[in-house]
DNA sequence: CTTGAAATTGGAAAAAAATGGATTATATTG
DNA sequence: CAATATAATCCATTTTTTTCCAATTTCAAG
């Protein structure tokens, strides 16, 4: 069974509260209901159980610099910093987005349409406007692949 | 005896189910009732079963770098967790196709007339204009092929 | 402090969608 | 051409999603 994968369509309602599908949301509580937002510079947001979010800081910090001292090293920690924030997944299976979050993945003030997109580790919040914009940058590029390797195949 | 072979005409129901004919329900259950959807990028759905789909990605594991702190790395877990899905087949031999997923293999909303593809490991789920164009194009890139080679036989 | 207003939260009701099964139609076989 | 098997459609039930409302908390002013 994959887990944090596939594609929903929901909505947040006008308090910023998502509510997850029974399948993401099953993914997420059998690593516990304590989880992470991290805005992307994608222009998304993504949410991660907290034990995950963790581990791929730490992976982080092994290979940059984050020293308080230096421009560049401050400038990670109010990156990462700013932007992630510990949520509890309530009762009801649902998830509130913190203002400044909301703002940075796009959505407005009021009821949103959303796109959930798994992402084997966690899912992804995105706006139905970026999402496809992303999907489109994939696939063109695919194109590409496809005509390289269609390529490859004759000359020999 | 062939497993996952041969071409089935079919039709997907307005909820987006798909009844699988006697020969590939059989060739699906015989590894058990998980599947995994999985979004082509030549525009198709492909189903296979979940052992099968394990197996190729882990076979692309080794070779990507998977880290979510980059945005190459994040694009593939994008890329696999988005356009990837477990499904289970029902007792009446169906599948149900997620609603981003019949969007991504052009399929409309309503009934619709669908293409079952074999492909040795698993199945493809075509649109019957995409199908006849993927055929013809494989069919025009033989061809091309069959020159050069005949070219080469010539040739020293 | 105390009170009032606004925002947030939890939960329930209503609406919509998905599911399972059965019936009807179509095709295949002997 | 009849019998059987397969495919497609329909409908009742269940599940999920969305919307709404009441309770609680937070914040600010008196």
């Amino acid at each position: 069974m994959l887990t944090f994968c596939g594609i929903d369509y929901c909505s947040m309602d006008s308090n910023g509260r998502v509510k997850l599908s029974p399948k993401f949301l099953e993914d997420f509580t059998s690593k516990g209901v304590d989880v992470v937002l991290h805005c992307l510079p994608e222009g998304a947001v993504a949410v991660y159980p907290e034990e995950t979010y963790l581990r791929i800081r730490q992976e982080r910090e092994l290979t940059e610099n984050r020293a308080a001292g230096s421009f560049v090293g401050r400038q990670m920690l109010r990156r990462s910093g700013a932007w992630s924030q510990s949520e509890r997944i309530t009762a009801q299976g649902r998830i509130t987005l913190p203002q400044a979050f909301r703002e940075h993945g796009g959505f407005g003030t009021g009821s949103q349409k959303m796109v959930v997109v798994g992402v084997e580790i966690g899912v992804e919040l995105w706006t139905p406007e970026r999402w496809e914009a992303e999907r489109r940058r994939m696939e063109e590029h695919d194109m590409v692949k496809r005509d390289q390797e269609m390529q490859a195949d004759l000359s020999f």
